[in-house]
RNA sequence: GGGCCGGUGGCGCAGUGGAAUGCGUACUGCGUUGGCAUCGCAGAGGUCGCGGGUUCGAGUCCCGCCCGGUCCA
């Protein structure tokens, strides 16, 4: 047989291959009296309260146990990467240890940092988030160590047979677990578009390991060999102590003290170890995922241990509770620790997610404790292994304090909402609250069901909260359908190009290079142009493409593009493009190219200074280079003030006339990681074995691609023009730099001296002259508002004087300009006001004509409507109108006409006195 | 990145296409009072987020943008 599952151990050691007659998967085994397979649901867990192992270990031991055995069988440790996958698009957070290398070295592109490797990555998973606290082995942040071998072609480091023995020699000779009791499955694996056969290996029921062998490529959904072989292994902590602990649920083996410490705030007692060992034991047994299930669950553990539903629920809730939130909170840590600042979008939200689950259930127990000693608390037993955090605590302490203190607003906001709508409802003799506002309160406010009950039930309305209720929020997500993809232009010159070496970067051997010679290797179609060396710049890390001149036999042609595919590198050619073998010699664009080498120099400078500033949970995300003004986005909870954006300022300008060297050097990855950290990577990890690293002093060490100037000096200027607020919790600086910057402080000069002159005051008493400019405008409007009251007083007296009587009635027509719309207005009512039989029609004429119609009390009285009138005034303008008995307004485009409907008038008044 | 909710005096909010006498609160003055609270009277305070469009007429309807909130990936 040459399965792979078959691997030289199983034979050496005796190992048997069944198939478990429950699920019908094989598995091998050393104990002869097994039949099912040893996972859940064919078996319970069987260690909880009974370990497999005697032993005292602590996560530290556990992960050091692991990290040593591999390094004694010839693997390099390799330190923890960041929880924010900061190098992938297709992800927020890392999800397994695998994620560290992918896509780069997965593909083959990039070597990895070391082969074979050992590792143990945090990695943080929010699936199953609201299994947390109750299935007893569910969490969000887990440590997923793990052994990985990548087998380029024929180079194989190791494969199945190795990797089968090291884990087994692990379990059993470093940990101490009985051979007879590990299993090993056989399962096929698939993920992130990759597939391999694997073993899951488990222990009393507790999967603690699983070996993958990554070869298949998914395509269509079928399995396609690559070239590429991984060995992906992962290895729970966690599960690992737990299992060497025997505890009722992994909380309990790895949360102890802070478990104890929510616990004593609560009041609350030990749990009941039968409970929660039971409930471990069942929920592996089913699926968590709809609360009708988590109820049949319950009732499933309260007739093993013989309780009535109701009381169990009330037993356990608490302490799941209690779990949750020693989880999310944890998981928070690594977050934040790693430079999340929770925000409504990406990660951030996942964040922010995390904070207000936490934050509603202690709501929910009644806890009134602030968040951030419940994080503290939990910040200083995690920097005992995770040392990087100890800088940043203070920081991620007030951004959980503005959180805690944002969803009080919520609350607040929400509670006044509720209240407004629950009375509502009762003015409409309605007592219940509708589930699409239900799902509203959720969905636009933030308001969980539960919450609006509460309110809503102390106004004396009615809420019931549908089972279905998240997938009806659910629902008012789904797509109608998806963008169209872009263009593969890139993708299409990409396969045009595969064969040719890769091009000589003159810019990284002298980036002051603005002028060479070089040969053309290929030209395609279009006018992009490939040489042996260039020394324009392509587009990357937020810096344009380098323009300039390329000539050949054929002409001076313009480059107007330069992009980079792999290693290759094109520039796009108008007007003249040279032919292939041609020698052409080329000039960049120098202007062009330095302004942007200043931008990007400063670039690397306001950063430095926005942290120095702001703090450490200050990082990159997102940047460009432009000519005139630059952008940098930086993570930041709060708004920037205008004193902060001064400060970065004066702290970026400050520094940048020490004149520092900026130092560029290419630094293997490792080395570079443990001498600078994770703050290398402000653009996104870049890949590579060896890393560009751009160092300026002790400022600012980041690993860039980008052209820069040799001191800081050469920057020149760095002027900050504003802040904008991107997202929550992302804060845009924009700023120029050099003559660029000094051009924008001459065109705010300019602005300053036209307002000067325009007032006729010095420039520095241009606020004070505005202000009393403004002032007067203020009075004078006042002013007029008074003399036009005061005239359309005298106005009135005289058109009542004047008013010619129809049927009893004063009628008065009057006639201004359109502008004067809003005086007429005001004289209606005082005609109506002074004369109880007035029927005053009034005209506003211009481009169009308005009409106003207002009406004495008496006249009302007697069936005059002015609504009507005005009605029937404004048709035959060719428009609409309408209004009260009092008071009525219309208009119509027929400007010419309004002479003529004058004599309309006196009919309509006899015709309505008369009805 | 997408969906939804919102933006009107300092603050909290009303406002069926037809007058912003807007409402509550805070503010100023006067009165009531030994003083405070309370109460009464008067007053001041508005680019209805911005820009287009439809209309005789837009806070209100349509489109775009800006800002805030929230949920989802």
């Amino acid at each position: 047989m040459s399965s792979i599952f078959d691997v030289e151990l199983f034979g050496e050691k005796g190992f048997k291959r069944k198939k478990c007659p429950t699920c019908g998967r094989f598995f091998w085994t050393l104990n002869p009296e097994i039949e099912l397979c040893g996972d859940q649901p064919c078996v319970e867990y069987s260690f909880l309260g009974n370990p497999p192992v005697q032993s005292s270990f602590t996560l530290t031991d556990v992960r050091e146990t692991f990290l040593s055995f591999f390094e004694e069988h010839g693997h390099e440790r390799i330190g923890r990467y960041p929880v924010v996958a900061r190098w992938r698009d297709d992800v927020f957070l890392v999800g397994a240890s695998i994620y560290d290398f992918q896509p780069w070295v997965t593909s083959g592109a990039v070597p990895p940092p070391a082969n074979p490797l050992t590792i143990s990555q945090p990695s943080i998973r929010l699936t199953d988030i609201d299994n947390v606290g109750r299935t007893g082995r569910h969490l969000t942040e887990f440590e997923m160590m793990a052994h990985h071998a990548f087998n380029f072609g024929d180079k194989e480091i190791y494969w199945n047979n190795r990797t089968v023995e090291l884990c087994f020699d692990l379990f059993t000779d470093r940990i101490g677990i009985p051979s007879d009791k590990l299993t090993f499955i056989e399962d096929l694996w698939q993920g992130g578009g990759n597939a391999g056969e694997d073993f899951e290996v488990l222990v009393d029921g507790c999967e603690i390991a699983t070996l993958v062998f990554m070869q298949y490529k998914v395509q269509n959904g079928d399995l396609v060999p690559m070239s590429t072989k991984v060995v992906d292994t992962g290895y729970g902590l966690q599960r690992i102590l737990w299992l060497t602990k025997g505890t009722p649920t992994i909380y309990d083996a790895i949360f102890g003290d802070v478990l104890g410490f929510l616990r004593g705030e609560i009041g609350l007692g030990r749990p009941e170890e039968q409970i929660f060992l039971e409930a471990s034991k069942l929920s592996g047994q089913m699926e968590l995922s709809s609360k009708e299930s988590r109820s049949k669950l319950r009732a499933k553990i309260a007739s093993r241990i013989d309780i009535a539903p109701d009381e169990l629920e009330s037993l356990m809730h608490p302490h799941e509770l209690v779990y949750a939130i020693a989880d999310h909170t944890h998981a928070l840590i690594f977050m934040m620790g790693d430079g999340v600042v929770p925000s409504n979008v990406g990660a951030g939200y996942l964040a922010r997610l995390l904070i207000r689950k936490s934050l509603r259930y202690f709501r929910e127990l009644g806890l009134e404790l602030p968040l951030r000693e419940l994080v503290s608390r939990q910040i200083q037993t995690l920097t005992l292994d995770f040392p990087e955090f100890k800088e940043i605590s203070d920081e991620i302490l007030e951004i959980v304090d503005v959180e805690e203190d944002r969803h009080r607003q919520v609350l607040k906001r929400g509670e006044v909402l509720v209240r407004r709508i629950a009375k509502d409802l009762q003015g409409k003799k309605t007592s219940k609250i509708p589930t699409g506002r239900l799902v509203e309160f959720y969905d636009s406010h933030g308001l969980t069901p539960g919450f609006v009950k509460d309110i809503a039930e102390g106004q004396g309305v009615q809420v019931s909260i549908p089972e279905d209720f998240y997938a009806q929020v659910a629902a008012r997500h789904e797509k109608p359908k998806s963008e169209v993809e872009d263009s593969m232009t890139f993708e299409d010159l990409g396969e045009k190009i595969s064969g040719i070496p890769p091009t000589k970067l003159l810019f990284y051997e002298d980036p002051y290079l603005d002028s060479f010679s070089a040969k053309v290797l290929k030209v395609i179609d279009n006018g992009w142009v490939v040489l042996d060396q260039t020394a324009f710049y392509s587009e990357g890390g937020g810096q344009p493409a380098d323009h300039g001149i390329m000539k050949s036999a054929q002409g001076e042609g313009k480059v107007e593009n330069t992009q980079r595919i792999g290693n290759t590198i094109l520039h796009l050619l108008k007007d003249s493009v040279p032919a292939v073998g041609e020698t052409v010699s080329c000039v960049v664009d120098w202007d062009r190219r330095k302004r942007l080498m200043r931008s990007h120099t400063a670039t690397h400078i306001v950063n430095g200074a926005a942290r120095r500033v702001l703090g450490q949970h200050v990082w990159q995300c997102g940047a460009q280079k432009g000519l005139d003004v630059n952008r940098l986005d930086i993570t930041h909870h709060k708004h920037l003030n205008a004193e902060q954006v001064k400060e970065i300022e004066m702290t970026a300008n400050s520094f940048l006339v020490t004149n520092t060297t900026v130092n560029v050097s290419f630094v293997p990855r490792e080395e570079a990681e443990q001498k600078y950290g994770f703050r290398l990577y402000q653009g996104g990890a870049v890949p590579g074995r060896e890393i560009r690293v751009v160092q300026i002093g002790d400022w600012e060490v980041e690993a860039c691609g980008g052209t820069h100037c040799r001191s800081t000096g050469e920057v020149g200027l760095i002027k900050l023009l504003r802040s904008e607020r991107i997202q929550d919790g992302v804060e845009r600086l924009v700023y120029a730099v050099g003559p660029s910057a000094v051009e924008l402080i001459q065109e705010r000069d300019m602005l300053l001296e036209t307002a000067s002159s325009l007032l006729g005051v010095p420039i520095l008493k241009v606020d004070s002259a505005l202000e009393s400019v403004l002032d007067i405008n203020r009075n004078t409007e006042k002013r007029l508002r008074q003399v036009e009251g005061e005239l359309s007083g005298l106005l009135a007296s005289s058109l009542l004087e004047n008013a010619e009587e129809v049927s009893g009635f004063k009628l008065i027509t009057y006639s201004r300009p359109l502008e004067d719309i809003d005086f007429l207005i005001d004289l209606g009512g005082v005609l109506s006001q002074r004369e109880p039989k007035v029927v005053s029609v009034l005209f506003a004429v211009g481009d169009t004509a308005r009409i106003i119609v207002t009406v004495g009390d008496a006249a009302v009285n007697s069936g005059i409507h002015a609504g009507k009138i005005a009605e029937t005034l404004s048709k035959s303008l060719g428009g609409g109108g309408g209004g009260k008995a009092d008071f009525g307004q219309g208009g119509g485009p027929k400007v010419d006409l309004v002479s003529k409907i004058a004599s309309s008038l006196e009919e309509l008044i006899r015709s309505q006195a008369g009805s």
